[in-house]
DNA sequence: TTAGTTGCAAAGTTTTTGCACTGCA
DNA sequence: TGCAGTGCAAAAACTTTGCAACTAA
C-alpha cells in the first residue's frame, strides 16, 4: 500500500515534472510545515526560474492526488507537509506560542482502531491541542 | 474554570462593543466553522453598519484571549471556531471531500492523561483525519 | 471624559488566472 | 507530436492599516 510520490504523480495521470520533482524533494527533506512562500524561495535556490504561481499550482496538484495535506496551526497561514503515515500531535501553547511535539503510540492504534470501526481507509492523522504550556501553567 | 466568554473579553481589558457581542453570538450560535467573510455576511444581517475589518479585528482579539481557534481543515482558507472543552475529531476523505464528525470518549481521556503527563494544560483539542471514506474505499 | 473601538477607504498580502511558449510522455 | 504544464504579468481574493468619528466604562 505504500506507493513512492513520484509513482503516484503518474499513475494519477499527471506529468512528472522538473518543478514538481524539485517540489516534491523539498518538502520530503523538510520535516517541517512549509508555506507556499518559503516553498518558493528555497525552490527558487536550486531553479531560479520557478515560478509562484507554478509552486501553488503544484502544491494544489499534490493536495488532490492526496500527497500532501495543509493546516494551520497557530496564527499563520496554510502550510503543507508531506502526509506520511507517522501520526503527528501537535501542542500549541496559547500564551507564549510555543509548540511542543507529542507522541503516543497507545492513542496511534485506538485512532486506527476507531477509523477501522467506522469503515475509512485512514491516511494520514494530525491531532492539535491547545493550552498551556508547563512554563505558562505554572505562571498562572 | 469555566468564564463566560462575555466576562473573558472583559476581564482581559478589551470594551464590551455592539460589535463583538454580534461576532460572538454568531460564532456561538453555528457550531460549523466560519470564515471571516461568512461571518461577516451573518453580521450584516443584524447589523448593516458592521465593517469586514471590524469582523477581522474581532476575531485575532478573540484569538489572543484564546476564545476561538483558527483552523484550516480542508481546501479552503482559515476558518474560525469557539474554544470549547468539547473534544472535536474530524475525519476528511480525501477523494470526495467529505468529513465526518467522530467522537470517542476513550480517545478523548487519553489525550488528557497524555497533557497531564506532560504538564500541560489543556484548554482543546482537535484530531484530524484523513483518508479515504467507506464510499470511496469500497469504490477503490 | 477618554482611551479603546469602529467604519471607511486605501494599502498590503496572498492566491488564482489568461495566454503564449515549453517539454514530458 | 500533442497537450499538460510553465513563466510572466495582471487580476482577484483576502487581510491589515491610517485616520477621523464614536462609544463603553
Amino acid at each position: 500500500m505504500k506507493i513512492p510520490p513520484v509513482k503516484q504523480i503518474q499513475s494519477s495521470g499527471y506529468k512528472l515534472t522538473h518543478q514538481r520533482q524539485l517540489i516534491l524533494s523539498l518538502l520530503e527533506e523538510s520535516d517541517q510545515h512549509l508555506g507556499a512562500d518559503e516553498l518558493f524561495h528555497l525552490a527558487k535556490h536550486r531553479d531560479p526560474k520557478i515560478s509562484l504561481a507554478t509552486v501553488y499550482r503544484t502544491l494544489a496538484t499534490f493536495k488532490k492526488i492526496g500527497l500532501i495535506q495543509e493546516h494551520t496551526l497557530g496564527q499563520d497561514h496554510g502550510h503543507f507537509e508531506k502526509v506520511s503515515s507517522k501520526p503527528h500531535f501537535h501542542f500549541t501553547c496559547s500564551l507564549c506560542g510555543k509548540v511542543i511535539e507529542l507522541r503516543s503510540k497507545k492513542i496511534s492504534r485506538l485512532i486506527k482502531e476507531l477509523c477501522e470501526e467506522e469503515g475509512i481507509f485512514m491516511e494520514s492523522m494530525h491531532l492539535l491541542i491547545n493550552g498551556l504550556c508547563p512554563t505558562c501553567k505554572s505562571k498562572n
